[in-house]
Formats: structure tokens, C-alpha cells, sequence
DNA sequence: TAAGTAATGCAACTCATTTGCTTTTATTTA
DNA sequence: TAAATAAAAGCAAATGAGTTGCATTACTTA
């Protein structure tokens, strides 16, 4: 059976979540949608039809991470990127347990969905609110690119 | 028998390392060794006797780092921090593989000798190559800060 | 459609960190 | 030990991500 992809409508997400549905956030969110990576600022704005002011961007991912549509992923250089939520994430709780990895060359982050958080044992003199494991190196599509190059004959 | 503590030639250590032993070096050692926590620029140059500017405070931070004397630690608002090594750690492999707290209160970041990192297992997509495990949260002392301040009759 | 609310745009700001370049201080060499 | 060389310090200015204030424009709702 063919696997029909269902259409989304953006319009009603952001309604939903309590936000303007103006152009620009329309593009925004079609564009967490359909990259299916973390994006940066730059990535937002380099990836916009028309041009769009940074602090338009910094607002609107402020405002839709506050909704609970995305949450915020480390990156490279401590630069912001944020990731679409799991269905399972709300405002107040974002389920994503798991450890991110980061590549130093493309600079992407990806969530570990594989490699799960290590359970902590409470510790006596501080108190956790939360934590994070990020792993950084190579990612697989940058490390074949390098085979490439230094196989190729000039 | 009484435990004598052993005094540090900061001057020789310096030398070692291929660093010039200049008032600011030596003072700037010896802050490391005495205080046993991470240091900030912003520490460093509180605690300094003179007035020094921040450019050489980066620079020698750099340049410890680079030597292998002291090993960067994740900080508050990603703020740079620095912590002495152990011996074992070389210029090229610092041996720090346990966790790190960050105070959310004052701002220290504290190594977790007892939070080991995870065994993680190689990732098929992923070269990896350094990983760290960040706990946030408020440390036992701000924590009694805040109890003395709610118990405090007024 | 008008009033009220949310989002956008612009300029200017903050703040950690960096760079270039000159001067000073330390180390090495003759 | 003095001159030559190298390393470190100081200063000013730049960079760059992220923020703030405020006026303007676009939505939403009654």
C-alpha cells in the first residue's frame, strides 16, 4: 500500500498553539517541518523566501519554543539550534531523554535517539534540575565526504 | 604525624610547560592551585593583586590550556571556565571523564569525580570523538542559603 | 470593520571573546 | 653581562551572537 504523505496544516498548529499565523511563521514551521534537522538562526534566516530580519527570528523561535512546538538541541560554538518537538512534548515538559550529537564539520546536531540518558543516582550535595549528554565528532555523510576526497585522482 | 603541605614551585612548573614565569603567571598558578575550584576571566581578574587586563588573562588561559596545565570546563551561560588538571593529563589528552555540575546560583561548575561518564557504544553513524555529561542544578551550599533565608524570621 | 493584540522591522546596545599592533618583560645567546 | 631574540602584556578597536526599546504593520476577535 502506497504511503500517502498527510498534508499539514501549519495554519492550524499555530493556532493551536496560540500564535499569529503570519507568512513568515507559516515558512518557519513548514520549515522545521519538512528538514527534519535543527536549525540555527543563520539556517532559519539562509533558508527564508523573503528577507527576514534576525530578531524576527530570534522572537519567533523564542516564542515557539515557549509553546512547546520546538525545544532547544547544544550546537556547535554554544550557537542556538532548535529541533521540531515530539508529539509527546509539552510547553512545560520536553521529552527528549536522549543524548545529541554534534558534528564539528557541518556543524548539525542530531538527537541519539539510541543512546539514552544514564540514570543518575541523586547526589548528596547537589541538586539536579537537569542534564545533558552531547557527544561531538564526525557525522557519517562529513566523514564520507573526506573518503572522497582524499580517494579521488586529479 | 602532621601532614605538612608541600610548597609549590610555581616558577618551575611554568618552565616546564615552556611558559615564561612572569609576576602575572605565577600569581595566576598559584590562584589555580589555592582555590580548587574553576575559574572564570572574570575570577581571575578579581583575584589578581594588580590591575591586569583581560587580553593577557584570555591569552594565559589560552596558553595554560594549551600546555596542558589547566583543561576547560562547561560553564553558566556558556561562559568560559577553566579547571586545574590532574597530572595525569597531558597537552594532547586531558583525562577528565566524569561529569560536571553547574551551579545555576553561583555559578561554579564543580567536577563530578563520582558521576563516571557513560560506556557508550560506538555509533554506527557517528565517529565520535569527546563527549561530556552536564548536570544543571543548585549546589548544597546555595541550596542552605536558601533554607537559612526562608527560616529567617524577619 | 474597528479595536485590541501579536508580530515585524530597525537601530542601537550588551557582553564575551578576538585581533592587530606596540611596548614591556623574560629568556637565550654571544 | 649585554645585546639579540622570543614571549607576554597592554591598549584600542573589532567581531559576532544575542537582546532591548520603540514605532509600524499584520492578525484576530468582537
Amino acid at each position: 500500500m502506497k504511503k500517502v504523505k498527510t498534508k499539514i496544516d501549519y495554519g492550524a498548529i499555530l493556532s493551536k498553539h496560540g500564535l499569529s499565523k503570519t507568512s513568515f511563521r507559516m515558512e518557519l514551521l513548514a520549515l522545521f517541518y519538512s528538514s527534519n534537522k535543527s536549525l540555527s538562526v543563520d539556517d532559519v534566516i539562509h533558508n527564508s523566501s523573503n528577507d527576514i530580519n534576525k530578531v524576527t527570528v530570534y522572537r519567533a523561535l523564542e516564542r515557539f519554543e515557549a509553546t512547546g512546538l520546538i525545544h532547544n538541541v547544544p550546537g556547535k560554538n554554544n550557537l542556538k539550534r532548535f529541533s521540531l518537538c515530539k508529539e509527546e512534548c509539552t510547553p512545560h515538559q520536553h521529552t527528549h531523554n536522549h543524548g545529541h550529537f554534534i558534528c564539528i564539520e557541518c556543524d548539525q546536531t542530531y538527537c541519539l535517539e539510541s543512546v539514552q540518558m544514564p540514570k543518575l543516582a541523586p547526589l548528596e550535595n547537589f541538586t539536579i534540575q537537569q542534564y545533558q549528554l552531547t557527544l561531538e565528532g564526525v557525522c557519517k555523510y562529513c566523514n564520507s565526504q573526506k573518503i572522497n576526497i582524499s580517494n579521488a585522482s586529479f
